[in-house]
DNA sequence: GCCAACGTTGGC
DNA sequence: GCCAACGTTGGC
């Protein structure tokens, strides 16, 4: 399994709504990023990540799960772009602000502190491990929980 | 609201 | 294939 850090601004899809589609989850549409791309194409079903709200919070808040392999994005034209679908796992009991993420050394070479603009990206389990404990979560329970219907 | 960083586009 | 110009993102 591998871990992975999703980025939304709040007012346009938020950690709640997410959590309000359920198990089978919605498609990650609208990266238009390689980079961001081709880390979807490495996502695998059942892979855990963060689901980040940026501008509005700048902090992670909840647990996604992986729950459909990368496939074309119907928002854009051709094939050439492609999303994966995510499922909300739970939330972030305190969410974990990028100004914690920033102060914590152990975090420092998180891509969210290095390239702040990429909106897909991956995470070590280390890493993984660490800001859920920061957020009261145990990590145990962020990976392997089972996504809610 | 500003601006720095970055990725993409397009002219050469 | 390079690089300047531009648009977008996202922190502050």
């Amino acid at each position: 399994m591998r871990f992975w850090l999703f980025k939304s601004e709040p007012s346009t899809w938020s950690f709640e709504q997410q959590v309000a589609e359920g198990a089978k989850g919605t498609e990650w549409t609208g990266v238009r990023n390689y980079g961001a791309r081709n880390f979807m194409r490495e996502m695998r079903v059942g892979d855990r990540g963060f689901f980040y709200h940026s501008n509005e919070g700048k902090a992670v808040v909840g647990i996604v799960a992986v729950s459909a392999p990368a496939h074309p994005d119907s928002t854009a034209p051709g094939t050439a772009w492609e999303c994966v679908d995510i499922a909300a796992v739970c939330a972030v009991p305190k969410p974990v602000t990028l100004e914690a993420i920033k102060a914590e050394p152990a975090l420092g070479e998180m891509v969210l502190v290095n390239n702040s603009r990429l909106s897909v990206q991956p995470v070590t389990e280390a890493e993984f491990t660490r800001i859920c404990e920061m957020g009261g979560l145990d990590p145990e329970t962020a990976r392997t929980a089972p996504v809610p219907a």
